[in-house]
DNA sequence: ATAGGCGCCTGCTGGC
DNA sequence: TGCCAGCAGGCGCCTA
């Protein structure tokens, strides 16, 4: 679920209500995450206290005393939130932390079971994960520079770069389709292909509509909701995520669903044109038939 | 090395 | 009404 906004989004809810708070016991399901639980590393948590919330990429990293490290991914339906802890379990709840003072828990719940918890003993061995995984840069730390040289060196299209959390931590399908929207470009469009000014319009693009989906506390489509049970609303403002067959925005054109880079990709054929280069005469539909294609 | 395809899970929706 | 295929916001492994 959970792209850069929504895990934004949930980490700044809960840092108030966490830091300072000491985890006092851990309760986990039977059923394994993306890795299953390990029974190793468990009881490093409990008696400790989080001394901060943060995020990396779509990695919310809690930071416990004595240079402990959780760190949780939410997958596609993950959901990190504080409960009363009297509140009835939900379903598909995999992780419970009971807090000091006893009235709040944090719990944990994911229903595909694609997320993932990790522990790390050390800031050096958290930092040698996000390494190993070639972990990229935040889109808001990215200069041109870096951005050029990556859509240059790479065959792929622009849709499947935007996705890469080795180029950019954070993009998912939803913004990745709206960034690639707002800067009027074709998502199929080859990365080394993207002119100068495309490549400006697009870097801008992703931080603006990530500031803009953070300020609008993320999206919910299905299952997100924020670290205290808050929907999101940026999903009211989508301009072509989820609208094939609707009006474009701009153009009031309808918007088309395609597939690539093995996701559903959203996308205005009239605002986003995709024109070979040095070949801006073709017609686009010409050019989007032939890139489009088999 | 790199790009594309598949599998991991469960739940919901739409078409027959 | 019921059934089943297809689809869903992510990622890692495998193959070519």
């Amino acid at each position: 679920m959970p792209e850069l906004p929504e895990v934004e989004t949930v980490v700044r809810e809960l840092r108030p209500q966490l830091v300072g708070r000491r985890i006092t016991a851990l309760e986990v399901s039977r059923h394994r995450l993306r890795r299953p639980w390990s029974a190793d590393w468990l009881p490093q948590l409990i008696g400790r206290r989080i001394t901060a919330v943060r995020r990396r990429g779509k990695w919310i990293i809690l930071e416990l005393a004595d240079d402990q490290h959780f760190v949780l991914h939410l997958g596609m339906t993950g959901q990190l939130r504080l409960h009363p802890a009297l509140e009835q379990l939900a379903a598909h709840t995999h992780l419970i932390a009971r807090l000091d003072g006893g009235r709040k828990q944090l719990r944990f719940r994911d229903v595909r079971r694609f997320g993932c918890a990790l522990w790390f003993g050390s800031r050096k061995l958290l930092e040698e994960f996000f390494k190993e995984a070639r972990l990229g840069p935040e889109p808001f730390a990215v200069d041109s520079r870096y951005w050029r040289q990556q859509l240059a060196r790479t065959k792929r299209c622009l849709k499947a770069v935007l996705l890469d959390q080795r180029v950019l931590a954070g993009i998912g399908n939803i913004y990745a389709d709206e960034a690639l929207f707002q800067a009027r470009i074709h998502p199929a469009k080859l990365a080394k292909d993207s002119s100068g000014a495309e490549s400006a319009r697009l870097r801008q693009a992703v931080t603006q509509v990530l500031n803009r989906a953070i300020a609008r506390r993320g999206s919910s489509i299905r299952d997100y909701v924020d670290g205290s049970g808050r929907q999101g609303e940026y999903q009211k403002e989508f301009r072509v995520y989820g609208r094939a067959g609707q009006p474009c925005p701009r153009c009031r054109g309808p918007i088309e669903r395609i597939r690539l880079a093995g996701r559903s990709t959203y996308f205005c054929p009239r605002c986003q044109p995709l024109r070979l280069k040095k070949e801006s005469a073709r017609s686009s539909d010409t050019s989007q038939k032939r890139a489009i294609g088999p």
